[in-house]
DNA sequence: GTATGGATCTTCT
DNA sequence: GAAGATCCATACA
């Protein structure tokens, strides 16, 4: 997968592929793509010591925490100085999905990894992570080569209150560990 | 089913 | 001092 490219390519593509660390991976059927041109995106004010890793080169983990408790993960997308990244917001469990209960303790199934502090969590990946290279380091993504085709779709993005109307959220619509159910426009669409 | 508040930390005002 | 790319327990319908 080649992240030097527009970071919308990128977030489509990465829905289906699969994200591992270690023993446990997820398919990815929830994402977000920021950019620094946008004032929901980190890098918006410009580079700090927190966001030096979106500036960076692509193809690395930004990991940061979120409301003081969550760590969440991008792929960091674009050519190097440009800040933008992909937010992983959803998995399906794949392997070690025994290991993901343990870390995760007594939830539903459901909820192991349909959220995007849920998934690191599930999957064991922590803020020390953070600027890993997804080529070669402990984190893992591999590119949908077979199997389920997802139905992408996408919408507004989630829990945020700036730049609320770009449609910027990719889902796989066949999924049921999608974070929230689909905006009502989706609905009345006729998905679910 | 929806609604609300607490936990806890980095950054900015 | 306040807000934020969140999650969970609890309260109420």
């Amino acid at each position: 997968m080649r992240y030097d490219r527009s970071v919308h390519e990128v977030a489509r593509d990465l829905v289906g592929a699969t994200l591992r660390h270690g023993a446990t991976a997820g398919r990815i059927v929830e994402v977000e793509s920021y950019h620094q041109e946008e004032p929901a995106c980190h890098a918006f004010i410009g580079p700090r010591p927190r966001t030096e890793v979106l500036f960076g080169p692509p193809g690395f983990a930004y990991v940061y925490r979120s409301y003081g408790i969550h760590a969440l993960v991008n792929v960091v997308c674009e050519k190097e100085d440009v800040g933008a990244a992909v937010l992983i917001r959803a998995l399906e469990p794949v392997d070690g999905i025994e290991l993901m209960r343990e870390r995760r303790g007594p939830v539903a199934d459901r909820d192991l990894t349909n959220g995007p502090g849920k998934l690191t969590e599930a999957l064991g990946i922590t803020l020390e992570m953070n600027g890993v290279d997804l080529a070669s380091g402990p984190i893992q993504i591999e590119p949908r080569t077979s199997g389920r085709e997802p139905e992408v779709v996408t919408g507004t993005r989630i829990g945020i209150t700036k730049a609320i109307e770009l449609e910027w959220r990719f889902c796989d619509a066949t999924s049921e560990y999608v974070s929230r159910p689909w905006p009502a426009a989706m609905r009345s669409a006729g998905r679910r």
